[in-house]
RNA sequence: GGCGAGAUAGCUCAGUUGGCUAGAGCAUGCGGUUCAUACCCGCAGUGUCGAGGGUUCAAAUCCCCCUCUCGCUACCA
């Protein structure tokens, strides 16, 4: 008996890499919840996939010297593998590759074209060529560059546009509307008051700076704007005609129940996504849950320090399972969760040796000490047994309590609450006690059948979440696990059923130090045999490209000439004082010694160094630019950085003694 | 700078519309037990509920102010 369908998403995985523990997560988060909702009795679908267009794809296949198609085949395949590794149950797997998905894109771009919401733009004044930028008037700050500041100028190239004004109002009144519609709620105002409110502008949905993505069919210089072309993947993946030709499974299953996405993209499934749907004349999804990250205990994992943890990884150590435990566990609600090899040995020790594995291979090895085995209930309770029936029968209304607010934390504590009160309820019936009186027998047959009864439920409700061990542990009990509805009726176990007489363990308990240990020498190694590939054919680019310490691709700027060159003056400066500017988060202030002259220069540095260290360093400064004003602070040149992918800055300087003024050049 | 969230036991956090001696898990200490993966069960704690003021019979909970942390956004010459 269904009780209806239920269409859950989650974003599609950018395939610019091998995917690391933090998006393997939000799979596993997907997956608890498909899988949750079709044991409750749901038509579920569940879709996830992969988003391979755009610019940087193009680079990175560039540099690893192989087409973009054959670069996304071999991250899209990867990724598919640790899906699949991971046990998730999805229905369709779409990549925005799929000819399908693109056909659809094209038609639903010219239909918007068509229908006015896109726009051609062809002004003139408003590209910044520094930046790579179209603006629209409206974007224009002071006629200037709202991303750098500078002098915006006449161009011709044309560029389509969304008309995303024309349905704000719409927006935001379905969001004032439906409380529900942005999880967690706090998300709701950033969007509001970031967005919505000071008035949305419009959105350059064409590109024609790169070639890597899915042409405008009618102009066919321009491609798609990634964005619009990633999030279309909702609809099409089940069906949807732009033409209306849209096929059943769409009828059925639009709108979404839920997009499962990261916290870092919920601007685009909240304002963009919506709108892209009104003018399309579909509904909105019913629920958009920007969930949080899994971050590592000692700052963020990032390729350059080695520190990456791979969903494979950990597996190796701990298992499926107890890594999809750990991950559904360990996050909380809305604030970021915390992930390192220490707390992962905590946590399967703890809670899945102890308190779960443990209990299942007591109550059969008593069940086979005392009975050969064989379970059945000779029907003598005492009043102990009413409170392990209660929560047993009950645990399903509590965890389906939590499941309705996606706490799918919770709702896994509440599971283990109940083998925690099974192996309470061994201490307060003492079986090894009864099995020594002869009158008890059957006392002591009861109490293990109310033990196994107690697992089974428990068990069953596990399985969203740990579906192999759930089977594991139904196949030691020699039963199949239980409905939901099952599970609120005590006393369903076969009589006379006959448990394994070989239990084997669910979860051998780990020594923190020895993992810690082996976990090091992995990272030690891996990092050593990089190194050691990257060194032995330096010239290869895909060497580079398959090794861990993989070069930064940027944006390519278009070809100067020495003029150009020319033009800008770098000089070394010497930094004589440095302060923080008041009520700024990012800015330093810093006196800049340059020949006889001394320059005021604010850079934007200060999570990187702090005023005080700044002092006396000797740097690398454009002298020549044009000074402006930044928080109030005019600044007469720029400090020249380096910067890796996860922001962190260098300042330049030069690699012997120079003077304060000596040229650069 | 704008908007928002938060500051509770050693650690991670719960605390509904203000109401009885402020809670859970992990870690610590003690006790019990031996079926089991040196497991499990019980008990014990310590907290100026960030600082200060106010409203109230009553405030972790509401109001004001301060300090700090964080998120989004802007600024990062």
């Amino acid at each position: 008996m269904s009780k209806g369908k239920y269409y859950i998403t989650t974003a599609i995985a950018y395939t610019s890499g091998k995917p690391h523990i933090g998006n393997t997560y939000e799979a596993v988060l997907a997956d608890s919840i498909a899988r949750f909702k079709r044991k409750d009795g749901y038509d579920v679908f569940f879709q996830t996939g992969t988003d391979e267009h755009g610019q940087k794809i193009e680079e990175k296949a560039g540099a690893a010297g192989v087409t973009p198609k054959e670069y996304v085949d071999k991250v899209a395949s990867e990724i598919k593998r640790i899906w699949d590794l991971m046990n998730t149950s999805y229905d369709k797997f779409i990549r925005t590759t799929d000819p399908d998905h693109e056909r659809q894109v094209q038609k639903i771009f010219k239909r918007l074209y068509e229908q006015g919401d896109i726009y051609k733009g062809a002004y003139e004044g408003m590209y910044c060529t520094p930046c790579e930028s179209f603006w629209t008037e409206s974007q224009l700050k002071d006629g200037k560059c709202p991303d750098c500041g500078r002098e915006c100028k006449p161009a011709k190239e044309e560029a389509y546009f969304f008309r995303m004004s024309k349905y704000a109002q719409r927006l935001i009144d379905h969001i004032n509307s439906h409380p529900e519609f942005i999880q967690p709620v706090s998300r709701k105002n950033e969007m509001m008051n970031n967005f919505l409110l000071p008035g949305l502008q419009d959105l350059c949905v064409s590109r024609t700076s790169f070639k890597w993505g899915v042409p405008v069919d009618f102009d066919d210089k321009h491609v798609v704007y990634v964005w619009l072309d990633a999030l279309t993947n909702y609809i099409t993946g089940i069906g949807y005609d732009a033409d209306g030709n849209s096929s059943q499974q769409y009828k059925k299953l639009w709108p979404a129940d839920l997009h499962l996405i990261g916290k870092d993209i919920i601007r685009f499934h909240t304002i963009y996504w919506p709108i892209f749907l009104m003018a399309l004349g579909e509904p909105l999804p019913k629920q958009v849950f920007g969930h949080p990250w899994l971050l590592q205990g000692d700052g963020k994992m990032s390729k350059s320090k080695g520190n990456v943890i791979y969903a494979d990884d950990l597996v190796d150590f701990f298992g499926v399972d107890a890594v999809r435990y750990f991950v559904l566990h360990e996050m909380p609600f809305e604030n970021d969760g915390v992930i390192s090899w220490e707390l992962l040995v905590e946590r399967l020790n703890s809670d899945l040796a102890n308190t779960l594995g443990n209990l299942v291979n007591r109550t059969i090895s008593m069940s086979n000490k005392y009975f050969g085995g064989v379970v059945s209930d000779k029907g003598v309770s005492e009043a102990v047994d009413d409170d392990l029936k209660a929560v047993a029968c009950s645990a399903y209304d509590r965890v389906a309590g939590k499941m309705e607010g996606l706490r799918v934390a919770d709702a896994i504590t509440e599971i283990f609450a109940l083998f925690k009160r099974c192996n309470k309820y061994i201490d307060e019936t003492m079986p090894w006690a009864l099995a020594k009186d002869p009158q008890k027998q059957d006392r002591l047959s009861t109490v293990l059948y109310n033990l196994v009864e107690g697992i089974l439920i428990g068990a069953s409700l596990l399985e969203p979440y740990m579906p192999a061990t759930a089977e594991k542990i139904a196949a030691q009990l020699n039963a199949p696990l239980r409905s939901f509805e099952e599970c609120r009726t005590f006393g369903l176990y076969p009589d006379g059923q006959k448990v394994t007489g070989q239990p084997e363990i669910l979860f051998a308990r780990l020594d923190m130090k020895e993992v810690v240990e082996k976990a090091d020498a992995m990272f030690a190694a891996r990092k050593a045999q990089e190194k050691a590939e990257a060194g032995k054919d330096a010239d290869s680019a895909k060497a580079a490209e398959e090794s861990g310490e993989e070069g930064i691709d940027i944006k390519a700027k278009p070809e100067i000439t020495f003029e150009d060159f020319e033009k800008l003056q770098f000089q070394v400066g010497e930094i004589l004082s440095c302060e923080e500017v008041p009520k700024s988060k990012k800015l330093l202030c810093s006196q800049v010694k340059i020949g006889s002259q001394v320059k005021q220069i604010v850079s934007g540095i200060k999570q990187h160094y702090s005023a005080q260290e700044m002092v006396g360093k000797k740097v690398m400064v454009l002298v020549n630019l044009k000074p402006a004003k930044l928080a109030g602070v005019l600044s007469e040149g720029m400090l020249l950085c380096a910067e890796d992918a996860d922001g962190n800055l260098a300042l330049l300087a030069p690699e012997k003694e120079m003077p304060a003024g000596a040229e650069i050049s």
